[in-house]
DNA sequence: CATGAATGAGTATTCATTCAT
DNA sequence: CATGAATGAATACTCATTCAT
């Protein structure tokens, strides 16, 4: 990778770092591509060499915010030592849960698309690094604990927009209930999910 | 209701009635408040006596289209003759789930918020006409089958969240799968869903 | 006309006399509507509601322009008690030539169009003022001087035409001469034009 | 000529080759540099290389392109062996009417400016190829008619100015008529002009 | 109540030009 | 000589909102 190229890359973190900044703090709609390159220490036109425009710009970074927190459930994962398929994704997605707790403004910002951080969308390519996907990793999970699954990707699929979309409402609207009490529904929700595409208990049989 | 009162909330219904169709058509960021006007056949500063701003239409409008759609599904179903509580809520599901596969302008317009339909927000009670209100049908429904359910309306949450969801990625960016595709899945995810609040088998023991 | 309606009008001359002022001043490439706003004591919005955009203006503006020209060189033929068409026509071309060799800004804002000033073109209606035309007081000498011409509009575009291309090059450029050398040229020019269409000669015999 | 003299020779003209294209197919105002050097298959740096900018360029080319039309014509006459110096000087102006009307992009391109491609401008001389001008063939046919001709150049300039001008309006605009209907009228006014200028009649009695 | 002319702050976007490589 | 990434000044244009009629 040459000089110039390494350089190009840096370009682009750093506006995609202000970005978030601002989007966190400000709400996407009040900040202007002014805020971003101001912040980004880079000049306005330099935006646009990278991003087509502010829209372009935060679709890129919701996919890529949204793996991360994939990523980092994954990280958390290997060092917590759980075993077991169906413990495994309890732990990633309160994993994932919590980081939304605990960030209201990312949950804010990533709104109902957090599958944009597991499954590939338009805006996903853009990001190189996201080379190591996490639906990688959850498939090795599940082929680790030999479970046999009809559907891996439309069973990831499924909890993950039911957990995005519940975080969405109860954590940030509290509505119909807080977070806090709806968990265990969704634990139990998931827990079905699970079974639906599994055949484990009939593997034991 | 005096002479006034009626010609106000038929200026109102006009307003949304083109701002629907703008919305739909152009999109919501590209609909000015001067379109709407000229629209509707009024002037510009007529719009601001019945709404705050464009937010405010915008929002007032998804709850109202959304719920639109399930009072569509509970008239249609009261036609059907349909037994049993889940049957009557896969029909009510899938009512929903052919109107946004036929119409994907308004699915691209409530987006994710299929919820406001059924739950109050912030924006429901302007709209008074409302009154008769889905959750009620629904409750009645439950009652009807003799079901014991822990907690009905969570569970509504729970499977209207799931459905809003999926039905924006399946049927607006067929991702990952078209709808024809997970349709069978999300049939399966309903029923245990159901299974998951309500103890009939139980019961019946 | 209501008063609604003469306030709009006195903004759009205001608009174009502030707009003149600027083109002719620093140019028109370097004019910005932000100038004509400021300069109008108007909002800058407001411009919008009277021209589409600079081009607009410019093109009613040079129509305008021209005309008034013709116009004024109408209204100093009718002092001068000149005898005969042919020294009306060119008594009114050396009133305009005269006029375009003293404010070289106005030829160089009119450029080669004079003939906006004599013939409706798309930007001609809108600047309702110019309903007293110039082609209707050539029609009239022609008829009391009793001339016969085969085609009188295209003998005043074929003049004019001429006068307004020769005049650019003369006075501003002075190229390939002066317009003082080239005036004689251009005189003989006009008259042979003027017995190109009309037979008055041979028809007295 | 070296290599490195041919190189850029050829640079040139493939700029200016490119910018033609954009400038007759997008128009010029809406043709940018990037455009230019884009359609080139050079970097944009390497056009200032060439010109002082986008207006420098343009006016060479129109030079440059009314230039070629003129001398076109020259060797069109050449092979249609036309006798006279009145049908040779009608010959060419058809072939440009003719030219200018199947080419209206040309023509707008060239707009009124057709008489720079006869006579020297600011902008003539960076063109060196133009060494062969019109106006020297001009006056070679003069000469080879015998025709004595007070001022050639001003009767030339006038009946390139006539023409220029009203090809614009009667092709481009059809106004106040099409070129079509204009021409016979032009015709005649070519042919007196050309008598004003010239004695061969009254010279042979 | 209704109107629509006027406002002007606000922002995206462009593009000529430079200069380090 | 050639490049093309970076610049940032410069401007057009929009549109929500107001308020006199």
């Amino acid at each position: 990778m040459g000089k110039v190229e390494v350089n190009k890359r840096q370009k682009q973190a750093t506006l995609l770092q202000a970005a978030f900044e601002l989007f966190t703090n400000k709400g996407f709609a009040k900040t202007t591509i002014s805020d971003i390159a101001r912040e980004s220490g880079l000049a306005k036109g330099t935006f646009y060499l990278y991003f087509k425009d502010k829209y372009d710009l935060r679709n890129k970074l919701t996919a890529h915010k949204a793996a991360q927190l994939f990523g980092q459930a994954h990280s958390a994962l290997l060092q917590a030592n759980v075993e077991g398929f169906e413990n495994q994704m309890m732990f990633i997605m309160d994993y994932v849960i919590g980081q939304l707790q605990r960030q209201p403004a990312l949950l804010q910002f990533i709104s109902k698309n957090l599958s944009w951080g597991v499954f590939r969308t338009a805006f996903t390519q853009t990001m190189p690094e996201e080379s190591d996907r996490f639906i990688d990793y959850y498939l090795k999970l599940m082929e680790d604990s030999h479970i046999r699954c009809r559907n891996p990707e439309l069973m990831l699929f499924t909890i993950v927009e039911l957990v995005g979309s519940t975080c969405y409402n109860c954590i940030l609207l509290k509505q119909p209930v807080s977070m806090e009490e709806y968990r265990p529904y969704l634990h139990e929700a998931i827990h079905h999910i699970l079974m639906i595409y599994t055949d484990t208990e009939k593997e034991k049989a």
